[in-house]
RNA sequence: GGGCGGUUAGCUCAGUUGGUAGAGCACCGCCUUCACACGGCGGGGGUCGCUGGUUCGAGUCCAGUAUCGCCCACCA
């Protein structure tokens, strides 16, 4: 055996106590023991006595106790832990005076071998003895002799909001404000787990900017707007708004849920009053969700894009935009949902799959040389027939342009015009051009400036009249026909006159839909307001370079639509709830609307309702009279509100408010990647030609929801999760740590394991810091304090975390904070807090100083590591914070600094690196895989670990030695060195020499 | 048709300047209650979609390609 080379007498100022004081456990030194000498003491058998005598050597409880000059490790009261058993044996410490000139090294290091693994146990023990739960309300906040996460939600929410954690302080100028533009849900919308997700992403780095001293400005909408909502009322009141009623202020509804099919028209305004109470129900349920969630949001800055100062923003800003000419009303052809009746804009499309069948149609010549073949899915529309159409180039038809054909049926005569958007291999390469068959017929109408037979009434049916000039017998045939209906009646028709050319053949292809309608959408020909976009291309396309986007790939998505706009945002709807138009229009004596002439109504009148307002010079006995007036009928689009959400949350419409100008442009823009062509865009729109400036700098896209199945999840697919049930089964932060494990934008699967590691990281926390501060008492961290190599290491690789953390939080890397801190949280738990509990309770033969310096850096490292939780786990984190902190007198944690290096600089003193910190966790893991080989437990002895190093390890190893012996049972530890020649580990090789596997487990 | 993203252990996912493949779960084994059994320790398991190229060296860079998903498009 080799003598060990270690330091003699005292190890980094760990300096041995007395050899009187040993407490020795006979069974051990047996089994452990045999290589080095005879035993010198009898072993306490009492737990009780054995208990104390740890205890007494606790610097924790020193002050409690005696008064002794030695010690005063706390500057305020620790708890009351000491056991009650505790006897006068403090002064038997010695922390001056290492005295071993006496002393073989073989008899001080087997002392030392008793005490720590003799000892520590019945130390440990000693906290949970000494505190009953009526020494525990000591605490500031009780801590639980069992903690919990159950009810931590509701506790910790009503504290926060009687206390106004997270109110926002208005005073704050812009540099100090951290604004976010939140998402306001679609509250008559089904509440989903996509809500919980994507909202936590916004909440964690709210709650970073506010611990970083961020003003956080974090409103909550409601988006109680739009068809959603109509439907809802509708459907549960029985009722249908109509525009042209009057106000009927005793109106009540006579059904609630149980609505009759037929159902009762109503005015426009008792139709909004009825969406506003049922919003207003389901407002207090994503409410409830949120707050449950912990959504730091400041519930005092809320609004519902309904409401009046939401309408008054709209129309403000509605009015500008009309003054600047930016919006701008136009009859042209729409399209249009022919199920709710009203106009929809370009990004409410989808394409979806249909059957469809191609018709091979002769059109003759008008020349009478014969037919040219049309191919076309719609037959039903060949008496809006206005032109034939080929690619310039294409030679088959190159002689005919120019000429003219007539329609089969309906007998008109048509030109045959050149085109390039036609294409020369797609069906007979020449397309029949109808009024409105799609959106490329729009473009050829315009641009070749193509006559208007318009077949397809607002309610998808054939109109009655036949256009001027087509045959009128054969129209009558499929007049008020739905298209499906008139297209299988044309076919019957083209069959009997001969001009069907062989059985329409079957094919799939996509067809455009409204994205909430049930039958393709149509176009028609009305008048609507529009908002200029096209002409603006080149400048929004540098705003979305300006954005910072999270993830960056999501700013092609953006590029993509602006490059592909293919007319104005048509910001109309023929609906009822909704905002209006704060328009009228003139009535001359013929009863003809003058729509070239709008009357806007004034600033200062805002919110008005043109169907009940009157403008000025008018009486209202005019409204819809010769000579008087007619208000415009039409709501706005849902985007034309949503996309002043900064302008609506920042009350830009008050008159003597500055808040707007503290908090825009705003910070941050959270939403999903789907409506990036609509609420993006659209705010996008109007914060660059109102305020010309960017909404918001940065912008944060969550991904999808996936059910196992990897499917977006959605209410019609029926797969949705019910948040609430998981949120009550596995608790508020661990559905957080699920969430914020994603990172941005990635589709992310709902995962009942993820948030069981969520709990699981929770209960860690609870338990951790119920165990650190039973050793520390509670007691404030004092940097001054650390005087551990060990020490300092751990606080070295600590202030390396805090850095990176802030770092990726700073760039909106939630979740990659999240994984540095939880890995070290584990590693703190699992090897720090392992490797020092011992020094920290204080064994007799450790010196106050190196026990006082474990227990400041436990108290600092658990104190950053409940702030750099706090963010994703609020609610444990201000649990275990109220545990040590008087958050009624200094605040909730979520209101304290978020950490900086600078709080460790002192003390990590001179100690710049971890090296003997990780070589001696290292160790100890390698002491642990030897032990688990060996079938043995972690506390069995060990009488000589050798370690073989090719490395100067020693040296890097030595500051740590005792803690490393402590922590593995170690009774003595040799260095050797590597044989050069041998395969081995290029760092060192851990050898446990004696364990003996024939003898019995350590006695309890 | 254009664009974007994914493809790494059975599962869910990390992998930041190219340098010996990672985590958690699941699985297997061990340790029992001395903060935590809602625990601890350890183990097995991957030719990083495929093919080329650059390089001393490629999961990482380049060029193709397959496949899944998404966005966009003038889809007769």
């Amino acid at each position: 055996m080799t003598w060990p080379r270690g330091p003699t007498g005292s190890v980094s100022g760990v300096q041995f106590g007395p050899v009187e004081t040993t407490a020795i456990a006979t069974d051990e030194l047996e089994a452990t023991a045999a290589a080095t000498d005879e035993l010198e003491e009898e072993p306490d058998e009492t737990g009780a006595t054995e208990s104390a005598r740890s205890s007494v050597a606790r610097p924790a409880v020193l002050e409690s106790t005696e008064p002794t000059e030695t010690v005063e490790p706390f500057e305020r009261s620790p708890l009351e832990v000491q056991p009650a058993s505790v006897t006068d044996t403090t002064n038997t410490r010695d922390t001056t005076d290492p005295t071993d000139t006496d002393m073989n090294r073989d008899n001080e290091f087997r002392r030392e071998h008793c005490i720590t693994h003799g000892s520590p146990p019945k130390n440990a023990k000693g906290p949970k003895q000494a505190h009953p739960a009526g020494n525990l309300g000591a605490m500031k906040n009780a801590m639980p002799e069992k903690p919990t996460l159950d009810g931590l939600e509701a506790r910790w929410d009503g504290v926060w909001e009687s206390a106004g954690t997270y109110r926002f302080d208005p005073t704050a100028t812009r540099e100090q404000v951290y604004s976010i533009d939140t998402p306001p849900p679609t509250v008559s919308g089904s509440l989903h787990v996509g809500h919980v997700f994507s909202y936590t992403h916004t909440d964690t780095i709210a709650r970073f900017q506010r611990m970083s001293g961020k003003a956080v400005f974090y409103p909550m909408g409601w988006d109680d707007n739009g068809l959603p909502t109509e439907r809802r009322v509708q459907n549960f009141y029985g009722v249908n708004g109509d525009a042209s009623l009057p106000y009927d202020p005793e109106w009540k509804p006579k059904h609630f849920g149980d609505a009759p099919k037929d159902r009762e028209s109503i005015s426009r305004r008792n139709f909004i009053e009825l969406c506003q109470q049922l919003t207003a129900e389901d407002e207090k349920v994503f409410e409830t969700l949120w707050r449950t969630l912990g959504l730091s949001v400041d519930w005092k800055q809320t609004y519902a894009t309904i409401d009046e100062r939401s309408q008054r923003v709209s129309q403000k800003a509605f009015l500008r935009m009309a003054a600047r000419k930016q919006a701008y009303q136009l009859e042209a052809p729409t399209l249009w949902d022919i199920d709710f009746q009203t106009a929809v804009a370009q990004a409410e499309l989808e394409d979806r799959e249909q059957e469809a069948a191609y018709h091979r149609v002769a059109f003759h010549r008008s020349d009478g040389g014969g037919v040219i073949f049309i191919e076309t899915t719609r037959p039903e529309l060949l008496a809006a027939c206005v032109a034939l159409v080929a690619h310039p180039d294409d030679e088959r038809y190159k002689p005919f342009f120019g000429t003219t054909v007539t329609t089969p049926l309906f007998g008109v005569e048509v030109p045959v015009k050149a085109h390039p958007l036609a294409q020369i291999d797609k069906g007979s390469g020449i397309a029949m051009i109808c009024t409105f068959g799609d959106t490329t017929d729009v473009t050829w109408w315009r641009e070749l400036q193509l006559p208007t037979r318009a077949i397809i009434g607002r309610n998808g049916r054939i109109v009655a009249d036949a256009p001027e000039g087509v045959a009128a017998e054969p129209y009558a045939r499929i007049a008020g026909k739905t298209a499906k209906q008139a297209q299988a009646e044309i076919v019957i028709m083209l069959r009997e006159s001969g001009e069907l050319d062989g059985e329409p053949r079957k094919i799939k292809h996509p067809v455009k839909f409204f994205e909430k309608g049930d039958r393709p959408l149509e176009i028609v020909t009305s008048r609507q307001w529009y908002v200029r976009t096209v002409n603006d291309r080149e400048a929004l396309m540098t705003r979305a370079e300006d954005i910072t986007w999270h993830p960056p790939y999501m700013q092609s998505r953006l590029e993509n639509w602006i490059e592909g706009l293919n007319g104005d945002w048509c910001i109309s709807r023929q609906r009822f709830f909704g905002v209006p138009f704060p328009v009228w229009y003139s009535i001359d004596a013929y009863g003809e609307v003058n729509h070239t002439n709008p009357i806007f109504a004034d600033e200062a009148s805002l919110p008005i309702d043109p169907q009940s307002a009157t403008p000025l010079g008018f009486t209202e006995a005019q409204r819809n009279q010769p000579c008087g007036f007619t208000g415009d009928p039409d709501v706005m689009d849902t985007w034309a509100t949503s996309s002043v959400t900064p302008q609506i949350a920042g009350q830009w419409d008050e008159p003597g408010s500055d808040l707007f100008d503290r908090i825009f442009p705003m910070d941050l823009r959270p939403q999903g990647h789907d409506i990036i062509r609509t609420w993006l865009f659209t705010t996008l729109v109007r914060a660059n030609a109102e305020h010309n400036s960017l909404p918001w700098n940065n912008t944060l896209l969550s991904g999808w929801i996936l059910d196992p199945d990897r499917k977006k999840m959605s209410k019609s697919k029926g797969n949705v999760v019910t948040p609430i049930h998981m949120l009550e089964e596995y608790g508020s932060d661990a559905i957080r740590y699920w969430a914020a494990c994603a990172r941005p934008g990635v589709d992310t699967t709902v995962d009942p394991g993820q948030m069981k590691i969520g709990r699981k990281l929770a209960i860690k926390l609870l338990n951790a810091s119920k165990f650190v501060l039973g050793i520390t008492g509670g007691a404030p961290a004092d940097a001054t304090k650390v005087t551990e190599i060990i020490d300092r290491g751990m606080l070295v690789r600590l202030s390396h975390l805090v850095a990176a953390a802030t770092q990726d939080f700073t760039e909106y890397d939630y979740a990659r904070a999240l994984e540095r801190t939880e890995s070290f949280f584990w590693g703190f738990c699992d090897d720090y807090v392992e490797l020092v509990k011992i020094r920290a309770y204080g064994a007799e033969a450790i010196s106050l100083e190196a026990s006082l310096s474990a227990q400041h850096a436990l108290s600092i490292c658990l104190s950053t590591m409940q702030r750099l939780l706090a963010p994703f786990l609020p609610f444990v984190t201000e649990e275990v914070w109220s545990w040590w902190h008087d958050v009624d007198a200094t605040g909730s944690i979520h209101t304290q600094p978020w950490p900086t290096t600078n709080e460790f600089t002192d003390a990590m003193g001179a100690v710049t690196t971890d090296d003997t910190y990780a070589a001696t966790i290292e160790v100890l893991g390698s002491v642990r895989r030897a032990k688990t080989e060996a079938k043995r437990s972690m506390r069995w002895p060990v009488d000589n670990l050798l370690i073989k190093s090719a490395l100067e390890l020693e040296t890097t190893l030595t500051p740590g030695l005792e803690d490393l012996k402590a922590a593995g049972s170690i009774a003595a530890v040799v260095f050797g060195t590597a044989n050069p020649r041998e395969p081995q580990d290029p760092e060192y090789v851990v050898t446990l020499a004696l364990i003996d596997p024939n003898a019995a487990p350590p006695k309890q």
